[in-house]
DNA sequence: CTCTCGATTGCATGCGTATGCAGAGTCTCG
DNA sequence: CGAGACTCTGCATACGCATGCAATCGAGAG
């Protein structure tokens, strides 16, 4: 059915094999043999097959990125240069859904058809990089870690963040504050907690458990949350957000009840996607550099695959504050 | 290095055949053997390698899903009901990106490695879905179409869309009607843009060159052209936007010139993303049912698959409008 | 003119799984 | 008790490409 190496060296003339090496360019084949080659792939449009070659090669070329939730816009921003730079190496991106669940899944990216696997949603209990360590495959954790794994890792440095955030808010002057953690199962959720709550300290400054939420990742918790807070009889008059998704659901929250930001609610986010930018919300967040995170997760996978042995990495990446148009002095 | 069904078929002490036998169930293997390959399989962690697989059957049950920017949150929401289908129907998706530029773009989707494709980010002057219906890889557009192409396709019916925009805002009793109209390259752009000027011709109200934009499906475009419309001597009262990404890039410019949306500005976008519902923007839109589009794709890829000769099919899906905050009566 | 060496190219085979076919038992029925 | 039917299982091989090794050819050296 499909053309294969065969049709194309038996019309030009030579065997399997020289076309094999023509069309890798490896060395050894006569200039004129070569153009003939050529000529013939050409005229029969031929591709080589990537089933073949895999197996013959034992290596696919292409990662898995495994993302849970593309609806999610951190995802699709941290995807993008991470298959720029795996395409720049010479290796496919595959993005791939992440079904922690399903004990399959496992199977789906241990089943030889991946050289290597990026996780970036992995949850402190996940038992799918355990899984992929002890099966052998090629595997780096971005943007979440998870305890106790051997694996190599790159993560900003989140507690850093959460700091950050918590030393804007009291040189602003807020001292009743409120938050929306995100998940303690994930890395991100956990450590933007602790380091935003060890620098109030810090300073001095109480978190109040009436005015802490807790919720998933996305904008209606957000909203949810902040809904709640502002409807207290003594609201806060700042909010720190477990990412800038959950921040806009906080400008949601506000602006379905009228309170005007950042008049009389200082919104602040994590991660600074595209978005935060748009005017409508000018959210001031704090910033990790994604496109340098790619660059660290690719280096550490390659290097990883080109020797299995190598001891574990783990890179942090510094955040900076991203100031905008959410925060107000008191 | 990996273990193989012959690994697992000396452990069963049985034969390599029957080891693949059991792992697909086949019918004809006795249960004592059943179990005892099957226990052997999982003492030794066997997966099954997919490589292997498809080179013998020639099939690889693996779907490449072809969107562009995953950035506009448009595509996670069609690429996610798209993946749920697909594998309810025993394949796997797989998101790769589009270089429509790339010549060789081609060559890797048909490379043997998918037995099928999804485009979604077809541009009117794209080689690739000819390409790909050239070389006989079974392909379904879905979301924008490309004339003239014998392949199977999925579209909301984008003209009936602007259509009931304009008829909306005819009915709101808005004259002065400004467009920020997407790239003529797409049919998505083009055909929305063709139905609602139509439509305004019927109801009698003329859409002057003045207060018409053109630009890609962005923030930034619909931001950059509404912000120039409100900064006209008589800014038109109502925009009509290509699609919602572009419309929350209108609803910056109002915000960034202090225009209170709806009461200054009336803006209409297009697709129902998730984010149009947020309170921030309250968009007023057209939906087309994804979910519906993502059923009939499968199906007409999977028939495809099933008969190549089949002869090609065009399924449009109803638009309705969603009415929401940002729209009013002049 | 013969020998050696290098440049090309073909041969044979392996990668891991699926499958048609044959062979070995087992069972049943006459 | 024998034969045909049926159930299992193994054998051989194909899928498309890559690669080690041998073979061939030509050219330059001696």
């Amino acid at each position: 059915m499909a053309i294969t190496s065969r049709d194309v060296a038996r019309m030009a003339g030579v065997s399997q094999p020289t076309v094999s090496r023509v069309l890798r360019g490896a060395p050894g084949v006569a200039p004129e043999t070569r153009a003939r080659v050529l000529s013939a792939a050409r005229a029969l449009s031929y591709v080589p097959s990537e089933t073949g070659r895999s197996l013959a090669t034992r290596a696919t070329r292409r990662i898995g990125l495994v993302a849970d939730d593309l609806t999610n816009p951190f995802y699709p921003e941290l995807v993008e240069p991470l298959r720029d730079r795996l395409e720049q190496a010479g290796y496919r991106a595959l993005l791939v859904s992440d079904r922690v669940d399903d004990p399959v899944e496992a199977d789906r990216l241990a089943d030889g058809s991946l050289d290597g696997v990026v996780l970036t949603t992995t949850e402190v209990g996940s038992a799918l990089p355990h899984e992929l360590v002890r099966r052998g495959v090629p595997c780096v954790l971005a943007n979440r870690e998870a305890a106790g794994l051997p694996a190599d890792t790159c993560v900003v440095d989140n507690q850093l963040g959460g700091a950050q955030v918590a030393g804007l808010l009291a040189s602003l002057g807020h001292r009743r504050l409120g938050a929306v953690f995100g998940p303690a199962s994930t890395s991100t959720g956990r450590d933007r907690e602790a380091g935003f709550r060890a620098a109030l300290g810090e300073h001095g400054i109480p978190l109040r458990a009436e005015l802490v939420r807790r919720g998933p990742f996305t904008h209606d918790a957000g909203r949810a949350a902040v809904g709640e807070l502002l409807g207290l009889p003594a609201p806060p008059t700042a909010v720190f957000c477990a990412n800038d998704v959950v921040a806009m659901g906080a400008c949601s929250a506000a602006a379905a009840l009228g309170v005007r930001v950042p008049d009389d609610l200082t919104i602040v986010g994590f991660d600074d996607i595209a978005m935060a930018s748009w005017d409508v919300f000018g959210l001031s967040t704090v910033r990790g550099d994604l496109t340098l995170m790619a660059d660290e997760v690719v280096r550490m996978l390659l290097a990883r695959i080109a020797d299995p042995g190598r001891p574990a990495e783990r890179v942090v990446i510094a955040p900076a504050l991203v100031l905008r148009r959410s925060h107000n002095a008191v």
